[in-house]
DNA sequence: TTTAGGG
DNA sequence: CCCTAAA
């Protein structure tokens, strides 16, 4: 029998299909279902335990936490821009070597506390993205965003400085980031005395006793964070993996194992399919939120306390909205119903996306708190540049302007702690695509006011001078056409963040510009080699490109932030005014062209299963690729036989390999011929595969093709 | 939910 | 990639 089937499939080694294709019920049972892995769980447990232990801790403040925090941070945060940008030459330069980053971007306005903001962020841009998200990742998250951007920064420093970096150190270990982190604000202080972020980072470090990051906490209200800390490795290390190095929590992240958990993160999450997120992008579901505040204020202490319990609370509400898993199901999903999706949207608050779109050409709001205007009106998109001027002579001359980089609002990203470094970046990316979408606006902010009057001259705004050109900020915000999703959420807390609130979205940690470099993920065994096992391990490549395709738009990530259930269930109120609806055409996925590698997968896949059999596919090849529906693969591979039809001239994009046009075209003609729907006989005279091949291809046997 | 195709 | 009709 064995022999028999072989040369029925004919193609290379392939094994046959084990599962003759069942019936779908059963199929989808038998094969999608797996036994979640305890041990995650466990690890859920762990960090759910401890951010509950946090959360209640500082429950008893924790109103005034949030705000309190923020000041906090604020201050810090003043101090350290400034020395960013007057002492700490060195440190831009470094970012610049290492081709990290946009670190440099100055800060212009420093009036307000958002100013400072986001200086802030230009320094942590760098590294601190990532490592930030993937702390953000856990469970535990909640809080302050000013609290991590201090500990971020001072990761930064430390690295930049001196430290190495050490990637991973358990939770207790002593060190730098801990350290940092539990005591940002001391350190931060002491920074200022110091005048010299490296030094005072340094300082800091040494300063900070280690101790228990718990322990930190309940002192420090504000660095709730502490569970976060992450060490930052040094930003530009070369191995994402090692960089990224452990909470306290012990998360896996950045493993390279993860897609594996993930998959089997996803399949837990199946279970849940009734619920499904109302909004995902992509794989996974990003939810903005509408301002940091939000989630400060708005957390629900409780929720963390059940967290406790396991990880099932989230997921259990999920009910409400979430869903991890079968991103790549969503799809199936009519965008357009969901035009929760707006839950991509970016912060602004779901009021203030309202008013936002209303003012097209202004900016909304009038705060004189200036910086803070920025984020407040936009909704979403606060970008931010600096301005330079060169000339500023009479009326006539010209001003010029660098932007070195825009921010963009926060964005909120929801990763199962098993999501691979890869997934993560797409997820951003999509964030960031979805943000980007829609039309943007350009606001333009002056000594953190927003400058409403488009008429006004530069010179008569006092952009013309020299001194304003430092105070010059821009903002992205969305635009009128696509502004983004309103969120409205019930709940009183989240409206009340959302107003009060303005400046916590530029309190929040800066981001930087993302670096590419951290995330690689898996190496892409580029497979053009039909190895037979191939077929399980083709997921890594995939990722691995995709991966290099986010990166490149990462830029504002800053701000990924796992929100908590509770966060998202609110959010995931659909809004009710949704004035701009565009949201919902609006979100075409992602592009993510297949490499070569998954290519290589799907034709592998395709020989052994023959074409007809999409689901099949997937789960074959593409099970960890949350991306690529079954439909996409299907797409997929009708382009691939046109391709491999065409004249390589005509052949556009990533350049597919001969090799495997030719099995595209064999396999294609095999199952043509065999009718492979057709319930799982596979025909004999395969064989001839091989030479229908050559004859069709002209290649000929001397494909090696199929060999075997 | 999947398949199969058109757009 | 998206959208849909069918199954």
């Amino acid at each position: 029998m064995v022999f028999k089937k072989r040369l029925d499939y004919g193609f290379n080694a392939f094994n046959v299909p084990k599962i003759p294709r069942a019936p779908r019920s059963t199929r989808r049972r038998g094969q999608s279902k797996r036994t979640v892995d305890d041990s995650q769980i466990c690890a859920f447990e762990l960090l759910a335990s401890l951010a509950g232990k946090l959360l209640q801790e500082s429950e008893s403040s924790a109103s005034s936490n949030a705000s309190e925090g923020h000041d906090h941070v604020s201050i810090g945060k003043d101090v350290v821009k400034q020395e960013i940008q007057y002492d700490d030459k060195p440190l831009k330069t470094e970012c610049f070597e290492q081709g990290s980053c946009e670190a440099s971007v100055v800060a212009s306005v420093s009036t307000t506390e958002n100013s400072d903001n986001l200086k802030e962020f230009t320094h942590a841009e760098n590294d601190a993205i990532l490592e930030r998200t993937l702390i953000k990742t856990q469970p535990a998250f909640l809080e302050q965003i000013g609290g991590d951007s201090k500990s971020v920064i001072c990761k930064g420093n430390v690295a930049y400085g001196n430290f190495p970096c050490n990637a991973n150190v358990d939770g207790y270990s002593p060190d730098i980031g801990e350290l940092c982190d539990g005591k940002s604000e001391n350190g931060f202080k002491q920074e200022q005395d110091a005048r010299g972020l490296e030094t005072g980072a340094l300082h800091i470090a040494n300063t900070c006793p280690s101790k228990d990051p718990v322990e930190l906490s309940m002192t420090f209200p504000p660095p709730i964070n502490s569970d976060r800390d992450v060490k930052l490795p040094s930003r530009r290390d070369p191995v994402p993996n090692a960089s990224f190095s452990r909470h306290r929590n012990d998360i896996k992240l950045g493993n390279r194992d993860d897609d594996e958990n993930f998959s089997r993160f996803n399949k837990l999450s199946n279970r849940f399919k009734a619920s499904r997120p109302p909004t995902r992008i992509g794989d996974r579901r990003i939810r903005k939120l509408l301002t940091s505040k939000y989630w400060k204020v708005a957390p629900k202490l409780n929720d963390f306390e059940n967290s406790r319990a396991g990880i099932k609370p989230l997921y259990r509400k999920r009910k409400t909205c979430y869903n991890y898993d079968r991103c790549q199901y969503d799809t199936l999903y009519k965008r357009r119903k969901f035009s929760d999706r707006s839950s991509i949207v970016t912060s602004d608050g779901g009021n203030s996306s309202e008013s936002v779109s209303n003012s097209p050409g202004k900016v909304m709001n009038g705060d004189k708190s200036s910086s803070a205007a920025l984020s407040h009106g936009g909704c979403g998109v606060s970008s931010f540049l600096t301005g330079h001027q060169a000339s500023h002579p009479p009326k006539d001359s010209h001003v010029k302007f660098s932007i070195k980089s825009f921010r963009i609002p926060e964005l909120y990203v929801e990763v199962p702690e098993t999501a691979t470094v890869g997934s993560l970046k797409r997820t951003v990316m999509e964030a960031v695509t979805a943000l980007l979408g829609g039309g943007i606006r350009v606001g333009v902010l002056l000594q953190g006011k927003k400058v409403r009057d488009d008429s006004r001259t530069l010179s008569q705004t006092g952009i013309s001078c020299e001194d304003n050109l430092d105070a010059i900020g821009f903002t992205l915000e969305p635009g009128p056409a696509k502004a983004p999703p309103l969120v409205c959420s019930e709940e009183p807390p989240l409206l009340l963040s959302c107003d009060a609130a303005p400046q916590n979205l530029i309190s929040s940690p800066a981001t930087p510009a993302v670096d590419t470099g951290i995330l690689d993920a898996s190496p892409d065994p580029p497979s053009l080699t039909n190895s037979a096992n191939h077929v399980d391990s083709n997921n890594e490549p995939v990722s691995s490109q995709t991966d290099m395709l986010t990166d490149q738009s990462l830029p504002q990530s800053r701000a990924l932030v796992p929100v908590p259930a509770m966060n998202v269930e609110a959010l995931a109120v659909v809004p009710v005014n949704q004035k701009s609806r565009k949201s919902e055409l609006a979100h075409r996925r992602t592009r993510r062209p297949f490499s070569v590698s998954e290519v290589e997968a799907l034709v592998q896949a395709v020989e052994e299963l023959g074409t007809g059999r999409w689901r099949d596919v997937k789960l074959r090849a593409f099970e960890n690729a949350e991306h690529r529906t079954y439909v996409d693969l299907k797409d997929k591979w009708k382009t691939l036989v046109h391709t491999a039809k065409i004249s390589p001239q005509q052949r556009r994009g990533e350049p597919v390999p001969q090799e495997l046009l030719d099995r595209v075209l064999a396999a294609h003609a095999y199952w043509s011929q065999h009718q492979a729907k057709q319930q799982g006989k596979h025909h004999a005279g395969t064989l001839r595969l091989t030479d229908a091949q050559a004859d069709r291809n002209g290649v000929a046997a001397a494909i090696p093709t199929v060999m075997m």
